[in-house]
RNA sequence: CACCCCGUAGCUCAAUUGGAUAGAGCAUCCGCCUUCUAAGCGGACGGUUACAGGUUCGAUUCCUGUCGGGGUGGCCA
């Protein structure tokens, strides 16, 4: 992968709602493949392609308008209130069609450029953004580029022209389509159709017409040579028919089409066991889901180790807070969904990052015990011979085949069950052997081990997004 | 009805892509802090891999069918 140009689209969340536990997985996710993708020496671009051009602002313009709301994005209760108009908006163009007909003329009249309406989205926007960076924060997440739906807006008739001149889409119940009859399921002959729409009846544009200007974008613009999509499972018909369509018409149109890849994910369920929705109940918001994680991993390390200063106290309570909730939803396959749990994200023994992070702790502190730095101290060292020390380092060995593997279907979890296994690898040698002992090729060759623990462990932990911490 | 995921120990999940006796964590039980941090270490308990066939020297993995859960299916993303 190495000098390769790839854009990574991630997290890519809708505007205008509170982040809820449904957000971790994009963003969890998204991070630690970027960082894999990374780490392998290819030129990446993390691209946030948000959804801020879709249906869900007509709606929300017009349950706006409906409600007489004046938005202030000062305001600290903007986003809740958007989020709470939007609910009353999608309820409403639910139950009435003629409603819903109101909420896509908004959506039409915004995206032809109507003054009244673009003021009002604009605002929405950064209300949103401003609350979506304020996660991303404390997820350490950082995107290059933040080129949502919208950026493209003046780049989808290119699209339609291109596609209707290469006679890739026709005209369907008035809606420009694009059928694929080599797939059964895509094909018009299907029982149910389902056609990529790439523009809607009414003239306006959709999810499909922006991806397909997007790719058009991230090829052209950033020369990319791979688009890597992380999305929810939901998503797979869509990005299959996209990246048929967009096969057939980059090949048509002679451009080489990058390779791309939808590495999506299982949906985080709820209680009853259906996916968790905005609409539908209240998800737990992220932020509070946060709160909480740090909240307990502040009163661990207090508990823990009551004489280290507040300050540094309160920094390791956030640093394990994230890392657990990170690692609990990074430890299995990306692709099996879950049934959101406080007591399953906010655990701290076990497979656990708090574990892992911990022999890191351990071995640091034999280092400052030492009066060494990580690395020091090997001169003189003799082979493993010890039991402990044979299969730690036979462990140590195994890193990069667990990363070839993690990165061959960009699948984390393999990542997690390695250094888990190393970290367990360490538990039984702290325990076995000591490491500051008197003959000087033991300690050598203990601190050896030690130090290349330790360098993996850091290495393999922030490839998961997790900063390792001196003390906890 | 069609297509896509999934079904493995009481619970949550692995299994190097078809390899040897299917492994971890949690929970339960029994040990271990007077030497480097016990968020730990050692041990016990726990399985007809949903079910029925098939391919193979060998199947949790591949094929067919059945059952069960979730998702998607013309103008959301």
């Amino acid at each position: 992968m190495g000098g390769r140009k790839v854009v990574i689209d991630y997290p890519s969340p809708n505007t205008a709602k509170q982040m809820h536990v449904g957000h971790l997985r994009p963003i969890v996710i998204g991070e630690a493949v970027a960082r894999l993708i990374e780490f392998c020496g290819a030129d990446l671009v993390r691209d946030n392609h948000i959804g801020d051009w879709g249906t869900n602002f007509g709606i929300l313009i017009l349950a706006i308008r409906r409600a007489g709301f004046q938005l202030d994005a000062k305001s600290p209760t903007a986003l809740e209130d958007l989020e709470r108009l939007y609910k009353e908006g999608s309820a409403a163009t639910k139950a009435d069609p003629v409603l819903m007909d109101a909420a896509r003329a908004e959506l039409a009249k915004l995206q032809s450029g109507d003054p009244a309406n673009t003021a009002l989205w604009k605002e929405i926007v950064e209300v949103s953004n401003a609350a979506c960076q304020r996660i991303y924060d404390q997820f350490g997440l950082k995107t290059d580029v933040i080129l949502g739906e919208s950026f493209y807006r003046d780049k989808v008739d290119q699209v339609y022209a291109e596609l209707a001149k290469h006679k890739l889409a026709e005209e369907s119940e008035g809606a420009l389509v694009v059928w694929h009859d080599e797939e059964p399921r895509f094909s018009r002959d299907a029982e149910t159709k389902m056609p990529f729409i790439v523009r809607k009846k009414d003239g306006s544009s959709n999810y499909a017409s922006t991806d397909l200007a997007t790719l058009l974008y991230r090829a052209e613009h950033f020369k990319a040579d791979e688009i890597v999509y992380v999305t929810d499972g939901r998503q797979q018909d869509h990005f299959h028919q996209l990246f048929l369509t967009g096969g057939k018409w980059f090949k048509a149109s002679g451009r080489k089409l990058p390779r791309l890849r939808h590495v999506w994910f299982g949906t985080i369920l709820g209680e009853d066991g259906k996916a968790i929705k905005t609409k539908s109940g209240e998800p737990v918001r992220l932020q509070e889901l946060i709160d909480q994680a740090e909240k307990l991993a502040f009163e661990a390390v207090t508990s823990k180790n009551p004489d280290l200063p507040e300050s540094e106290r309160k920094a390791i309570g956030k640093a394990i807070g994230v890392a657990a909730m990170r690692y609990a939803d990074l430890s299995s396959n990306r692709t099996m969904d879950y049934t959101f749990s406080w007591t399953k994200l906010l655990a701290f023994e076990g497979n656990t990052a708090p574990y892992l992070m911990y022999a890191v702790v351990r071995v640091r502190s034999i280092f400052r015990k030492s009066g060494l730095a990580v690395g020091q101290g090997e001169e003189g060292a003799t082979d493993p011979e010890t039991p402990a020390e044979i299969a730690l380092a036979r462990k140590l060995l195994a890193f990069t085949a667990a990363l070839d593997q993690a990165l061959e279907e960009l699948r984390p979890h393999h990542l997690c069950t390695y250094l888990h296994e190393l970290a367990a690898a360490y538990g039984t040698f702290y325990a076995a052997d000591s490491v500051i002992v008197d003959d000087p090729a033991v300690k050598a060759r203990r601190l050896m081990l030690c130090s290349r623990t330790c360098a993996v462990m850091e290495t393999g932990l922030r490839l998961l997004g997790i900063e390792p911490v001196e003390r906890m």
